[in-house]
DNA sequence: ATCAACTTCGCAAACATTTGCGGAAATGAT
DNA sequence: ATCATTTCCGCAAATGTTTGCGAAGTTGAT
């Protein structure tokens, strides 16, 4: 008891040698079936797993794949890894998970650690993008392929795999269109992300080409209550009759203005959100959302991931189409 | 490039043996200053990070630490493995996640995996308390600590940490007397599991006990919804002037129809929730609740199984107290 | 009886690292 | 000059596994 069984003791046991063992339990053509009866079942009977650190040196193949994000706990990373983890698992991956707590010191800790595990593959979402790519190249050089994910730098070197940022905030600027809305309260986040710039951009040029009289208030939030105080205060000055929220955070502020101020959806106020569906689905009625999904997003990466693996290719931006799921509040 | 440096490639670059630069870049005393500065700065200019595996191949200790959950996508859960994952790491050690999927099969293959791995540790939330656990005993003889968190099955062989699930109940139950509540709804989850057994029978003690004249109505709620229903039913019926919520998955189902019927909270209902306090932050006002913090439960089961590879002590069972937290919904 | 062919297995190297031990060179003391 | 000590470094074994190659042993044909 203790130490864990290895080659060498069921092949002295047997006397075999290791070799043989080894062959045996791989069901390799040179050995009889007597014998490989023999050494299955000796080997099930002492509980034998191969010792995956011997393995991973010998064929220099971890089959383990880094994942670094700024924070686990985060309703979008947390369903990405699920995802992701389940993906993997399927193909005989599992996962190493770090948090960079985004700190860029930090990050690179993990990348450097993920080396010492020798890691297949490493999925990253950066806790910046707007810092340099440099460090990031001068590691794949080593050899150990990087995929960037929902937070990604923009550059061409790299796969990446991301939302359809645009494409969700138009798809969510021509419903409200659609909806006949005309004094709208949109609200936006952390303006340093890119992801932000990007919606609000998309956002902005469908009502810039719309001919219709509407009016647009666009607003940048830090943190959801600064959501809350932004949508009290427009509740009781220009009385927007819709509010849009770019994330979850910003909805969950909004609801509670909303919720002080007890109107009710979608009669006297409407609301469109960009979300994973979660937090939409806590209201009453359920919040119309555009969705970008972790879950998917996080198939999507190591999908890709591993069909890099296999066959290295060249890199490729993957894009995750957005869609639009009616709730009651629009 | 392409494979990365090992100690060999420096050794013969340098003209030295192999043993002289691993001691040179650990300090070793025997080396002398000069060679190790060489040594040192060939090694960061090759990007030279051992090999883990041969690390852990030779030395025997992984320094990783296995994690089962049943999912990764849970509030609870993710904000464990958060705080897992910082206290491991500061104490040099990372995490390999696995999710069951709340299938004891695959729970099976991944304790089978971890042994692979030669995981130093595994921390595991089981899929059911109730199926037997001659299967981790058997498994913990190969030499890998268990420690069991959160579902826990009921023997003393195993660390163990948890909720405070009883003194919880107990906590709420009495809050709810002094706020003075006469007829009160009050919602469990899943029956089979052994932590609302424990939680429904602490609840209704306090009540037993009580000398007021209290009525009380308790429903076994499997889902999100069927707490809607229950509580929708209840409003129109005997019209109960409190809920009580043992979990985040009914406070919203319950939330969900007292939202319909336009009450008011604390005026015309109130509500008091177990939870670790993100859903009840969601509502306006906000829930009172009883916290049951994962992240305090991630730190403490990662450090009781760290105190335990240090050095071996008895299993343990260690509880978390729960602490009341005063929201504006009671 | 000879040779070929096939079946079944073992030897040994290799993967990257750690570490006890021993040895050469340098220094100092007598 | 001799010996002891110190400084610095290399040899070699060991960790558990995979795999190319070769070597017995068996079988069958001639």
């Amino acid at each position: 008891m203790g130490n864990p069984a290895t080659l060498k003791k069921i092949s002295t046991q047997l006397n075999l040698s290791i070799s043989t063992v080894s062959r045996a339990l791989k069901n390799h053509p040179d050995i009889s079936e007597s014998t490989k009866r023999k050494v299955k079942e000796l080997a099930t009977l002492m509980d034998y797993e191969p010792n995956a650190y011997a393995v991973n040196l010998r064929t220099n193949k971890s089959k383990v794949i880094g994942l670094i994000v700024p924070s686990i706990s985060n309703m979008f990373n947390d369903s990405f890894i699920a995802a992701a983890e389940k993906e993997g698992r399927e193909k005989g991956y599992t996962l190493m998970i770090l948090q960079s707590g985004d700190d860029p010191v930090q990050e690179a800790e993990n990348l450097k650690l993920l080396k010492q595990y020798r890691v297949d593959g490493i999925l990253i979402s950066v806790v910046t993008d707007s810092y340099a790519i440099t460090s990031f190249e001068k590691f794949s050089e080593s050899g150990i392929p990087i995929l960037f994910f929902d937070r990604v730098p923009s550059t061409i070197k790299f796969d990446t795999v991301c939302m359809a940022d645009e494409e969700a905030a138009t798809l969510a600027a021509n419903a409200i269109i659609n909806y006949k809305k005309k004094n709208i309260l949109a609200l936006f986040g952390n303006e340093e992300l890119s992801i932000t710039k990007k919606r609000k951009e998309a956002f902005q040029a469908v009502f810039d080409e719309s001919k219709e009289k509407i009016k647009l208030q666009v607003a940048a939030c830090k943190s959801s209550d600064q959501a809350m105080r932004v949508v009290a205060d427009a509740l009781l000055h220009n009385k927007p009759d819709h509010v849009f929220c770019m994330s979850d955070e910003l909805l969950i502020g909004a609801m509670k203005a909303i919720h002080q101020a007890e109107l009710k959806m979608p009669k006297q106020i409407s609301i469109l959100a960009i979300s994973n569906g979660f937090i939409p689905s806590l209201y009453s009625p359920e919040i119309t959302y555009i969705e970008t999904s972790g879950f998917e997003l996080g198939k999507l990466a190591m999908r890709r991931m591993l069909e890099n693996l296999e066959n290295k290719t060249e890199p490729k931006a993957i894009i995750l189409p957005s869609r639009f799921v009616e709730g009651g509040s629009l």
